[in-house]
DNA sequence: GACGTGGAATGCAACGTTGCATCATGGAGT
DNA sequence: ACTCCATGATGCAACGTTGCATTCCACGTC
């Protein structure tokens, strides 16, 4: 009722029984007679009594804290992943602690070690600067989930969808759509980040398979995934007077970018420029004209990391092979591609 | 080093010294000889030790955890609250919990009361279903902020924007354009929520001191903010016949769902219809036209109420009285309205 | 009537840390 | 030479909880 924090020992007394007795009917756990059970019920409804986490922890060994590492919160892909880890880690009676890097190398090499950090039963990370060979090198005993970038020597289990399929699909997309001077915008060659490769592969494939050879003037780097570099990137493939009737971005944020300049250069969008993005973000499909996009099913991706997290923080077995779990994507179709 | 757990006993026994003198070193605290210093120090290296946070905690009485109590994390403008929180914590060394009410006053309610979450030092809450008064009713021991929503009887802390100057000067913009029937989306009457109220009051008072009488065909009820909802009314607006020549919503999301409206019907923007938000999410920058906002100060909201949480918790003081906290905002005008 | 049985309740100890009080040591002061 | 003191190092206890082992009691059985 009050504010007061009352322990075992307070409610104890008040029910005339032993601490390990209320501690039993807390936990369910041991044999307690029904009308003791009630008794010591009635004591800890009237001191609201309500366990200590810390000496609970201490006792355990675990902190029923988990922690979610990604580059930024602010980016909508990422706060929706984040606001569905933290509703689906409530189910399981996780706390998320949220931790961003910025893209930082040592803010990952810092979360990945534990350092400095709050210790956490387990750590979900979706790496952007660390090549995989750092991944490897930098993780410490707890278990490890990777979003996105595959761990390499089976290191830990990672979750992702299947980028070099899923990117081959948008674009034949627009191959179908009789578009042959197709950018991809979100090349990271500066970043040992797989996820940008995989996605250029798929759309390599798929212009080949169409006979169509790659042309790297149509191919543009960023720096980051925000809608400034996809700005950017499109402003300067126009101003070089590149040749282009649709866009593959990588991420939501880069085509939305581009699609704010090709507005603002009075470029027909579907009509002279179709565009198709990645990510499925919430903005995607109220942009003007909404936009085309890859989703994943980020609700699995969620739960599947948490599965495997469960999986290893609660089984003392010899842990089993690191998984590569591949979440489900489809290709959202909107107004940006087929007007 | 390696991922093992060592103890201040582990620690102490490699350094040949006690295990107070090894917590002595780690704190600082104490007086410690300068060789004996440099011992511990390197058998802490080798080790590798971290401190165990639950036994501190346990120790401390506190949990280093504050938790931070929105409607979504989903939405813009609150993931970019919450990562500027998360990061301007950690520089005081706290972990932020972030919990989701889904505008739900029941998990509102429980989170005040603390019932069935996790035990923090502090809590900063972005109330939206509950009352005044069930705020007021349900508040517990733990040191309180609440972002937006004013607490009665000076229960807790407040910070927020000044919501009716703030809505007074966007819709001040729109009348100095010439706009004349300026409509105001987001009305929440089934909700306490005062904020809506404010934005209300401040949208009435410009356009009655420009001599203008509100046209309740105007005013628009929505049951949330996001852009579905400024979507829909929008339609609804649109689909009643009602003459309007700009709109005055009360969150950027529902301004960006309005907005796709009037792309959907052929409206020019800011030609036919100007368009102004609040909140300055990101997205507002990149909208097609850009979106007019008002824009307030996230980074000093999120640092006064950390202010806040930190005097309560730290000083053991007669606690001053509950502070109401008003963070600068800014009008940013963009295409939407001046194109 | 003694004994075994099993359910119910309890006591002890430990998780790792830190506040407080105590103890050891060596040098300065008389 | 003896005391005094400052500095450095240590031991004890406690934070609130739970695993394990024990005790206690009532009941049924031989």
């Amino acid at each position: 009722m009050s504010g007061v924090t009352s322990r075992l020992k307070d409610v104890a007394a008040l029910a005339g029984v032993s601490i390990r007795t209320v501690s039993n009917v807390v936990s369910g756990s041991g044999a307690v007679a029904e009308h003791t059970r009630v008794k010591v019920q009635a004591a800890l409804d009237e001191l609201g009594y309500r366990p200590n986490v810390a000496a609970r922890n201490l006792r355990a060994g675990r902190t029923g804290l988990i922690g979610l590492a990604i580059p930024e919160l602010h980016s909508p892909y990422f706060s929706e992943l984040a606001g569905l880890l933290v509703q689906a880690a409530q189910q399981r009676s996780w706390t998320v602690v949220i931790d961003q890097t910025f893209g930082d190398a040592d803010a990952e090499r810092r979360l990945l070690e534990g350092t400095g950090g709050r210790v956490v039963d387990g750590l979900i990370i979706s790496p952007w600067a660390l090549s995989p060979e750092d991944l490897a090198a930098h993780a410490r005993g707890v278990p490890l989930v990777f979003l996105g970038e595959r761990s390499p020597g089976g290191l830990a289990d990672r979750v992702a969808v299947d980028n070099v399929p899923a990117a081959d699909e948008a674009t034949t997309h627009l191959l179908g759509l009789g578009r042959r001077r197709i950018a991809a915008l979100g090349l990271q060659p500066h970043l040992h980040n797989g996820t940008a490769r995989q996605r250029h592969e798929g759309y390599t494939a798929a212009l080949r398979r169409a006979g169509i050879a790659p042309d790297p003037a149509l191919e543009r780097t960023v720096a980051t995934l925000h809608r400034e570099d996809g700005y950017a990137a499109m402003s300067a493939l126009l101003d070089e007077g590149v040749e282009v009737d649709a866009v593959f971005a990588f991420s939501d944020e880069l085509a939305l970018g581009a699609l704010h300049c090709a507005h603002q250069r009075g470029l027909r969008v579907p009509g002279d420029l179709a565009v198709v993005g990645f990510d499925g973000i919430d903005d995607a499909r109220w942009a003007h004209p909404a936009l085309t996009t890859v989703v994943p099913d980020k609700r699995q991706i969620t739960e599947r990391a948490l599965q495997c997290l469960a999986d290893r923080i609660y089984s003392p077995a010899p842990a089993v092979p690191p998984q590569d779990i591949v979440v489900p994507h489809r290709l959202e179709i909107r107004a940006s591609t087929v007007g």
